[in-house]
DNA sequence: GTTGGCATGTAACTGGTTACATGATTAG
DNA sequence: CTAATCATGTAACCAGTTACATGCCAAC
């Protein structure tokens, strides 16, 4: 069989198919609650790649309207979920990239006062704090509910992105302490 | 005086003129080893936004020849001194984004079976291990020689991504040890 | 003498976002 | 009745990367 090769936002969207998800709409919504921290999509988005993965037989759509609504209904097919677990499966690692204005913003702090870095850092680690109480309280809890389904490794990467926005917070935390006690740079 | 709004890989650049990089070869070197992992650059962005920070005047270019080969040397003016400065204190934080591959993927990993899922946990986690190892023995010491002189927040930064890294890897290794003794969806 | 690093720049492309455009249904 | 949400799609734009093009200088 080819190998088929396919971007990650198309990944993504066979995965939640497979998850439940059926109409471009409830991809994108779900994946606002969910791949969104490591993955965020946006609906010019979804509905090119749809119509891209239809024409290679990835996916198949159904009409679904809703009374004089329009709705499609996706199913991804069985080419479509060997291309799907041939990407899980596969050994390349692409590199991990973030972009972060503020960790710039942090690694420039040499050329504003004292006052003024110390600032800085709590305005980071308040912007983790924010982070790490959202993923918790909203994102969290619905990883869960999935879970109980058995479909578990939404709770894991919202558990792994919890606990590292918490690492962060208290990292800034200590960071602002030594900052306060010892006066850097002033 | 009128403010001046900048993107974040201009004031990068600014702030690299201020470190001491002069042309634009060496301001992407020197982003290279220390703001790739948060904010990377390319050649192609940097020529063409000296050029632009140089028509605005928070820069100034001088002739810096070296024999026949050519080389501009850039510094900050006073104007570029104050945007930069003002974009550091600024109260407005950008939310933090990040894109990734193995986290997306380790998100739809029930799709394969037990031991594809282990393997996978193990790829990422070797792989936030090489990012520790690089970051500690290439970044962290570099960083570390910029403080020396006084500039300290390199070296802060590359502390907080080398941690960072690290307690990913320590994560990563928690969960590959409780798939290795619970035998999920298997 | 030849490889690798210094040095500058442009063109084409890719991936992604925002804004536009339209309209139905539902919940308050 | 009216605001929010469901639902689909396109056009214009923006940020950033890769590839191309050129050539000097230093080190081995």
């Amino acid at each position: 069989m080819l190998a088929i090769k396919l971007k990650p936002p198309a990944y993504l969207m066979l995965g939640m198919l497979r998850l439940g998800a059926s109409s471009g709409y409830a991809i994108k919504k779900a994946a606002d609650v969910s791949t969104r921290f490591f993955w965020p999509t946006s609906l010019a988005q979804v509905y090119p790649e749809l119509a891209r993965l239809e024409r290679e037989g990835l996916v198949t759509r159904r009409d679904d309207a809703h009374g004089a609504r329009a709705r499609s209904a996706y199913q991804i097919t069985e080419r479509g979920e060997a291309a799907l677990l041939a990407w899980l499966r596969s050994t390349h690692e692409a590199p991990l990239q973030f972009r972060d204005e503020g960790v710039l913003r942090l690694f420039l702090a040499d050329a504003i006062p004292y006052a003024d870095q110390l600032a800085l850092v709590r305005r980071l680690r308040s912007r983790a704090h924010a982070a790490t109480v959202h993923m918790r309280s909203e994102i969290v809890p619905l990883a869960d509910a999935l879970a109980e389904g058995g479909t578990r490794y939404p709770a894991v990467v919202a558990r792994l992105g919890a606990d590292t926005y918490a690492y962060a917070e208290r990292w800034l935390g200590r960071l602002e302490a030594e900052l306060g006690g010892e006066r850097l740079n002033d």
